[in-house]
DNA sequence: CGGAAAGATGCAATCGTTGTCACACGTGGA
DNA sequence: TCCACGTGTGACAACGATTGCATCTTTCCG
């Protein structure tokens, strides 16, 4: 039952509103509401009209729609990474809430980079996206936006100077959490691997670590924090040499990437998970149930926050004027293997 | 350096090409030239067009140059499920090759949906979009699709009935070595776990694990096929049967998903890799190398395939009638701890 | 010096859809 | 009878950018 050829070859100029009103007998006007289902219609026309646009495949356009309404149904999102599971994730929990809501996603992975996350939001801007969901790198982007009266959403983390409504986690008390677990078990040297960014998700993790020896009455030691930026080619030798050096006995990586860099190292250099240091991940991801020993994380729900994000910017595309939302989620400290309590000496 | 209120309240006409050519006191069409670098314009002109245009902050816009150009610069993706890493990591290698292009993406995951599928490819074509790269589940798509002039590129398996460009691996190849590979430890008794679907990507993996045991001059037991649905929630149960039925002294599980699940049984089974069975798996993930041991698999190139979709999409988009192309690149057996020569009994 | 070619510009039409407006019906109540 | 109102319809003007065409100027060559 193939297409024939002819069919196919046709340059056929696309069907429009004028061309199935003809074919129907009514003007342009009364297709549009017939199909849009806006203002008055004869039953019988629009059965007419219906059949009409059926018959002769009619799709409609949204640029010119979206030209004379001044707005479109996309929205962009534009993301740290893709290629990392936490931002794939929070793509997929975006884009199954807007595909519900007959939205249309564009993902754009900008690296972090401000230069491309402007560009984004001017690409953004030029197809009158309804709303714009992002994991900010920057100030930039959200103010251009705004300005142009775009609603933003911010996801993961917060930098915009300008309102806009925002789904994050509680990061200080994740890593609090994570930081608490350890000293109770009598760490007393717990390394931090933390991003190296001016973001308040690190900012908060950084925070949690901190306040959470304060709370144990263990002073801080700057030596044990190591800020690696996030693509460093040499992470891996740089926690490393933290770990010769500073002979931590616990490990906290603040993502799910340092947890996996972390990790590397301690099996390169063959030390034993819990028995010679303990490990605590942030952002849990498959490989951290599924090696032996698990390894404990702060779990987020990253495909809900998509979800919550997506429906923040929904309501806010339906009514402007909303009252402002920030929505925390809570992380969750899940115990895996892969911490211990410090063996006496 | 906050934005003044102001600024952010004007509902704030959006600025276009009369407006700024009116600020260069030339025409509209002066500027569109100016801006858009087609037909001639006076380097005076322009340098006064291009700073009102700054100085105005204009954002072209999309839509009209869209409907106008019935042409643009966005492709449309649907895969299949965005919560897998490989259709992630795919999505991921298509958006790279499409940014630096200049291109966008709408990204959809239709579940292997047909209705979805059929969906997507009509809001697409709504669109007015340059092309769509697809991982179809369905032939209507994109019959759809080129009956209306839209280039489709396929990825990962091939179903249209019309002629498309598309990037697929070797699944048969990929099989083959697998299974050959088992066969060659001993293995007598190999499971296969493969996908319930109607895919070319199916197909050539059992293909390629009937050839293998043809060319050993092993005879293949359909009792050790099992084919399971995408997302049936008793795969593991289904494969704990087997497993306990038949005996097998490895597996093949013919993706990413399915490797999961196998290994999951095995680990609750206690049994361990490789003495008890061996295990091969169809696509490298993380955890496949952070396990102990570690999981042979047949990896593919994944981001490299998006890509490659990506540059046939823009070549077509470049030249229409050039050449089909049907790329087929090729998987590599990755030998890791997780099989080992049958135990003599 | 004549005239062709290249350079520079503006006018007006166009893309497809929507929304406003005016108008033409009936119907029913005052 | 007349007016108000609810329906139903079509003409027409946007929305903003692009482009073919006509017009005018400048340049350059024979």
């Amino acid at each position: 039952m193939s297409i024939p050829a002819s069919r196919a070859l046709t340059p056929a100029r696309q069907v429009t509103l004028a061309d199935i009103a003809r074919a129907a007998g009514t003007s342009a006007s009364t297709a549009s509401r017939a199909l849009s289902g806006r203002g008055y219609v004869s039953e019988d026309a629009r059965v007419r009209l219906r059949e009409a646009a059926d018959r002769l495949g009619y799709v409609p356009n949204h640029s010119a729609r979206t030209l004379k309404q001044q707005t479109s149904r996309v929205v962009g999102v534009a993301v740290s990474d893709l290629g990392n599971q936490f931002y794939a994730n929070l793509a997929a929990g975006i884009e199954q809430t807007l595909r519900e809501a007959e939205y249309q996603m564009i993902l754009v992975s900008d690296n972090s980079d401000e230069t491309q996350e402007l560009a984004c939001a001017r690409t953004f801007l030029a197809m009158r996206a309804a709303g714009v969901i992002i994991t900010p790198a920057d100030r930039a982007a959200a103010s251009l936006l705004s300005r142009h009266g775009v609603a933003v959403v911010e996801v993961d983390r917060r930098l915009a100077e300008v309102p806009c409504d925002a789904v994050v986690i509680d990061n200080e008390r994740g890593a609090w959490e994570a930081t608490s677990h350890l000293l109770a078990l009598g760490h007393r040297r717990v390394a931090l691997l933390v991003a190296d960014t001016d973001w308040t998700s690190d900012a908060g993790r950084l925070q949690g670590y901190v306040s959470a020896h304060a709370e144990h009455g263990v002073p801080v030691d700057e030596n044990l924090i190591l800020r690696l930026g996030f693509h460093a080619p040499d992470s891996e030798v740089q926690i490393a040499a933290v770990l010769g050096a500073e002979k931590p006995s616990a490990i906290f990586a603040a993502n799910n990437l340092l947890a996996e860099h972390a990790w590397n190292v301690l099996r390169r250099l063959r030390l034993r998970l819990p028995d010679d240091v303990s490990l605590v991940g942030f952002d849990d991801v498959p490989w951290m149930a599924m090696v032996d020993p698990g390894i404990t994380v702060v779990g987020q729900p990253t495909v809900e926050m998509g979800k919550r994000a997506a429906q923040l910017l929904l309501r806010r595309t339906l009514d402007p004027d909303c009252p402002r939302a920030v929505e925390t989620l809570d992380p969750i400290l899940i115990l895996r293997g892969s911490t211990a309590a410090l063996p006496q000496p």
